[in-house]
DNA sequence: CGCATATATTGACAGACGTCGATATACTGG
DNA sequence: CCAGTATATCGACGTCTGTCAATATATGCG
């Protein structure tokens, strides 16, 4: 089956682990987070975490900002509202915060 | 990296358009649903509904019921909180309904 | 029992995905 | 401009996943 639905490619570009852990830590730590801080948390190599974040990049996960030499990536600024509408289509969930 | 993670389990049993098409039949209508009318649904085989199926089953995000000839399914009782459990691990939401 | 229908399982296959090493690009400082 | 560091891209590889046709299992009905 072809995919056209844009919440099949956020929850996509979310399952999976290395994924989850680089966007549970760039929600608990408030305030965008170094690329370089990725490579540590997750146990693959620069050029896995490089992918991945680019994944999240194209499916509007996450943002980027350069600052020199470095490349900060946060969370998406409707990316609450985006989980919480699938949320509300499958199971009433509504966003509070 | 190999998964230990439950949270990317329930994403990733989510995160097809077939299973979340499901899902979402499975939401709309209050109660359980045969799963015959699962085919008509998604465009894909009777095996493939059952794989599907199967994949949501034992991710525990549906349960089942057997009525004679046909198995009804329905949405697990848990799955709204666990649900809200990842959003609120991933951008402070909460369940409200 | 024997047949019809509903659902599950098996086996095979193509395509997608995660991973890495090697390499390229971008930026800073000397 | 050159060297060093940070990040991205490329190419290859093995594995996982979705799909189907064929078949098996289960239930109900004469």
């Amino acid at each position: 089956m072809k995919n056209t639905d844009p919440d099949v490619d956020l929850l996509q570009a979310i399952a999976d682990p290395v994924r989850l852990s680089i966007l549970r830590q760039l929600s608990s730590s408030s305030g965008p987070v170094c690329a370089c801080d990725f490579t540590e948390c997750c146990t693959v190599s620069q050029p896995t975490v490089s992918h991945h974040l680019k994944v999240l990049r194209e499916a509007g996960v996450v943002t980027t900002e350069r600052r020199g030499t470095y490349i900060y990536y946060d969370l998406a600024a409707d990316f609450a509202h985006r989980w919480a509408g699938i949320g509300a289509s499958l199971a009433g969930l509504v966003q509070v915060a």
